[in-house]
DNA sequence: AAGACTGTTCAAAT
DNA sequence: TATTTGAACAGTCT
């Protein structure tokens, strides 16, 4: 489920559904899943109130009442679940948090591509992947100078360099080919012979349509049901990201799918020229 | 039934 | 040394 807009989604979601609940258990069922022992995760947590949950990136913070952060990473098919005690527990769930209030609130992920990791609060930036973040896709945070001077400095295409966390954070796949649809920019473009007016466009649309697509509630491209997280609606705003074949929105040119750093990637031939 | 998939990390290559 | 590419992680679905 996991871009910035449907990680802030399960965010508010908790939010709204777990926090301030206190821990009774907590049950790891594939370890592999715990950055660091699992052992010490169960016993720091358990007793412990869910204050709040915050997000970075791609990643949720949940804060403990005894200043330890849960940090935890949805990667690709991570989503949390919030459920009575006695309802069965769903395939895949792997870690269960039994909540004081006779709920549970348990993460499921069929391909346990997801982590989560244990840290005192205020030493996140001891974790590499999170020390390295670039800026939050916001007005405030994300400055176009400092961008389009790291663009110029990169060979690469435009569209894995989206998808580096360390320019800025937030964008996957699906916001990748949609931002530069928007921009009407290549994705193979290398990033340094991008001009200024490109990438201010791909700045721009990047802070629009992550702001967007929050608003809608995030994108649901595999459905599935589930308790609180509203499936997004985003999925019906989308131009190019899974339109291999449609006609363009803008010019009716069919859009066609490649593949780039290993990713489908979707753009239309005759707005999204190299130049 | 081989290939695709919303993400990241690590090793190998350049 | 730094950047870039590609495999790997694991399971389901088409």
């Amino acid at each position: 489920m996991p871009e910035l807009p449907e990680v802030e989604t399960v965010r508010r979601g908790l939010m709204s559904l777990v926090a301030g609940s206190k821990v009774s258990q907590v049950e790891v069922s594939y370890p592999k899943m715990i950055i660091g022992a699992s052992d010490e995760f169960k016993q720091r947590l358990t007793g412990q109130t869910l204050e709040r949950i915050d997000r970075r990136g791609k990643f949720l913070l949940l804060r403990f009442s005894n200043e330890w952060t849960v940090i935890s990473h949805l990667r690709m098919e991570g989503k949390y679940f919030v459920r009575q005690v006695d309802a069965p527990v769903e395939k895949h769930t792997h870690v269960i948090f039994t909540l004081a209030d006779g709920r549970q609130l348990r993460y499921n992920d069929v391909r346990k591509f997801g982590r989560m990791q244990l840290v005192q609060t205020g030493s996140e930036q001891t974790v590499k992947s999170l020390a390295k973040l670039g800026p939050e896709p916001t007005a405030a945070e994300f400055s176009f100078a400092t961008f389009y001077e790291q663009l110029q400095k990169k060979k690469k295409a435009i569209k894995p360099a989206l998808l580096d966390q360390n320019l800025v954070v937030g964008i996957g796949n699906i916001y990748a080919d949609e931002i530069l649809w928007l921009s009407k920019v290549h994705p193979a473009t290398p990033c340094n012979q991008l001009t200024s007016k490109q990438a201010q466009a791909i700045h721009d649309n990047t802070i629009e349509e992550l702001s967007k697509a929050v608003e809608a509630g995030g994108t649901t491209i595999r459905s599935y049901t589930d308790a609180f997280e509203q499936t997004g609606s985003f999925q019906f705003a989308l131009h190019a990201y899974g339109q291999t074949g449609k006609p363009c929105p803008r010019c009716q040119t069919p859009i066609e799918k490649i593949v780039l750093a290993q990713r489908g990637t979707h753009f239309c031939p005759h707005c999204q020229q190299v130049k």
